[in-house]
DNA sequence: ATCCTCCCCTAC
DNA sequence: TAAGGTAGGGGAGGAT
């Protein structure tokens, strides 16, 4: 919720003709700017915090529990709608009231032992249809006067006022004396407003204006205020940071703010170091930002993971990529870096965790893979997370939480790296095939998976440290948390079945099965005959796969390619397909490449239909061959599209 | 010298 | 029963 706001403000940016109405009624409504008499150019950085968002936003429905110490959680434990209590609930509280911190409740406190310092406290349920109703009300009022907004979260934002008091010419105290007063109409609820030369600044005087005040360091001597902050409420400073800086014994903002510099750096590292100091001098240099630009998209589920059998982590893990799958189409972005993020049960912690269900003390490690291609697709975001999963060599049962994250997501339209690998090769001046240079594909070879007969987990990975580890532990699985009944062979036939017609030439799903049935390629797309184990690796295909009479590996392909076509034989056709399969598999790449330009060229310079439908199914066949190779299908540049109908027969 | 991978830390 | 997930910044050390 809180990164879908920064994206509705770069929304509203776009769409916004550059007028603000409402601020014509300011002009009227405050009193002039005294100490402005000119446009100032500095920054005018304001920071609005809800007060206990989740709360306050709650208490507008159980008014009459105002002025009460009130929790939003989980537990029903001394739930104000339903009587009982529970010292012992390792629940956790969202957000507490003011009368609930006076009492020393803290955001994140299990229910248990708040009840314990507060046995009066009143916990409500979480009410998300009403938090995103109000934030949008929150953000819906500050965009009538600006749109200089750096979104946060649902309940916190930057804006810079600069435009806004410049053109009004209002005093900005006063400003933020009517926004709070607006904010308070609209939302019901409460908030907190800090102004300062830089974000920091105002985020330092909200902390001061807390609860339901404002306060301003806009005219203060910043760096004096700043001495007795102590050092672990800047932002950026948490409980590792604060823990180092016990040890060196400095504690406040004006300790650190002569220190030498090196002492800060050879704990903290350079740059954190020099902004640790900045910082304690009340300086920030990064500027607010308005457009949002998303770097990474993930899926992780650290809850509720228990396996017993490695069908059940696939499942799983099919139905992480399918979700992961949908928010990179909801977002309408693709990514090339997909990374498995694994919490493995600690050597020494034991099968029961204190928190139902939690992770309890885990061991955290990832791994990433770069994609051939930026995708978005289910299929091929699963194949390499299996890929990835065979690598960790962790038995299901030692499982306890399991991320998938995309990232290096559609960066600015560059060209796929499997298309840069193919240029390149093009451009070598050689193209015997003895003396040709190999593209290195090693790493990007895909496992066979068959999940009916044993699970590759098992059989492809190395022993296990974890072997004799007990087998007996699962409690229950989450594979019901994505609402799935399906079982785990499912994802095999879709990788036939989704191969998606965007690809090249916009192929209908019956002209799929339609080439699979022609040139038989197995419905389990991916799954090939494993002999005795050794099909796993880059080996050169079989007598089978022999590619001595490979149309595009002989010397003078070019005319027996003009002169196969010029038959428009089916046998001869077919015959070119096949050929041009076995390249893929044999990860000919570079000869593809330079192979599908010629073809290219001569179908696009001779203008016949049947031609051009040949040339789709040709490319169509290539892709489906690429997913069960590579698990990647080509991106083909829009200047190798053949417009035009398929082949009937 | 710079990039990449894995990891930690932090905010919310 | 009770229930964190999502994202960004940056460091260490190896790879290129």
């Amino acid at each position: 919720m809180g990164s879908g706001f920064k994206y509705y403000i770069n929304d509203l940016r776009k769409k916004h003709n550059g007028q603000f109405p409402s601020r014509e009624q300011l002009k009227g409504k405050l009193k002039a700017s005294e100490t402005i008499p000119e446009a100032k150019q500095e920054e005018i950085v304001m920071h609005i915090d809800m007060d206990c968002f989740f709360v306050s936003v709650s208490l507008k429905k159980h008014p009459h529990l105002i002025g009460q110490p009130v929790a939003v959680t989980h537990s029903k434990g001394n739930s104000s709608l339903k009587s009982g209590d529970n010292f012992n609930s390792f629940s956790e509280i969202a957000s507490c009231s003011y009368e609930a911190r006076e009492k020393g409740l803290k955001n994140g406190m299990f229910v248990g032992a708040a009840l314990k310092l507060c046995p009066e406290l009143k916990t409500i349920p979480y009410d998300f249809e009403e938090y995103k109703k109000t934030a949008f009300a929150l953000y819906d009022k500050i965009s009538q006067y600006t749109l200089d907004i750096e979104a946060v979260s649902c309940d916190e934002l930057y804006a810079d006022l600069r435009s806004l008091v410049n053109e009004c010419r209002i005093d900005v105290i006063e400003l933020i004396t009517m926004l709070r007063k607006e904010i308070f109409e609209e939302t019901g609820c409460t908030c907190s407003v800090g102004l300062g030369k830089n974000r920091l600044q105002a985020r330092m005087a909200t902390k001061q204006a807390k609860p339901n005040g404002q306060f301003s360091l806009l005219n203060a001597d910043v760096e004096a205020y700043m001495k007795d902050i102590p050092i672990k409420d800047l932002p950026g400073v948490g409980p590792n940071t604060s823990h180092h800086l016990n040890q060196l014994k400095l504690e406040t903002c004006g300790q650190l703010q002569n220190l030498p510099a090196q002492i800060l750096q050879q704990t903290f590292g350079k740059k954190f170091g020099d902004t640790l100091q900045m910082m304690s001098r009340g300086v920030d240099e990064k500027k607010l930002v308005f457009e949002q630009v998303r770097k990474s998209v993930s899926v992780e589920v650290n809850y509720g993971i228990r396996f017993n059998e490695d069908h059940e982590v696939q499942t799983f893990l099919k139905q992480v990529a399918e979700e992961l799958s949908k928010r990179l189409k909801e977002i309408g972005k693709k990514g090339k870096l997909l990374t498995l993020k694994l919490m493995v049960r600690a050597k020494d912690a034991s099968i029961e965790t204190a928190k139902f269900m939690g992770h309890g003390m885990a061991d955290k490690s990832s791994k990433s893979i770069a994609l051939m291609s930026s995708t978005d697709d289910s299929i091929m975001i699963l194949n390499n997370v299996l890929k990835l999963l065979t690598s960790f060599n962790v038995p299901p049962h030692e499982l306890r939480g399991i991320g998938v994250q995309m990232s290096k997501l559609d960066e600015d339209k560059k060209e796929s790296r499997l298309i840069e690998m193919f240029k390149k090769a093009a451009e070598k001046p050689s193209t015997s095939n003895t003396s040709r240079p190999k593209i290195e594909l090693e790493k990007f070879d895909l496992p066979t998976i068959k999940p009916q007969k044993s699970s590759p987990l098992k059989k492809r990975g190395r022993p296990s440290k974890f072997a004799n580890a007990n087998k007996s532990s699962t409690v229950t699985s989450v594979s019901d948390m994505f609402h799935s009944k399906k079982n785990t062979q499912a994802y095999f036939k879709r990788t036939v079945e989704k191969l998606d017609p965007e690809v090249l030439a916009e192929l209908p799903p019956e002209l799929v099965d339609e080439i699979l049935k022609e040139y038989q390629i197995p419905e389990e797309g991916g799954v090939e005959e494993e002999s005795n184990g050794s099909s796993m690796t880059n080996e050169v295909p079989n007598k089978k796969e022999s590619s001595e009479d490979n149309v595009f590996l002989k010397e003078g392909w070019r005319s027996s390619l003009h002169f196969l076509l010029e038959t428009e034989d089916e046998a001869s056709l077919l015959n070119i397909i096949q050929d041009a399969a076995q390249l893929v598999r044999l990860k000919e790449l570079d000869v593809l490449y330079i192979a599908m330009r010629f073809l290219h060229r001569i179908i696009t310079d001779e203008d016949k239909e049947r031609s051009k439908a040949f040339y789709n199914k040709l490319a169509a066949a290539i892709q489906i061959e690429m997913l069960k190779v590579f698990s990647s299908k080509l991106s083909i540049p829009k200047e190798f599209n053949v417009p035009g109908e398929l082949l009937e027969s």
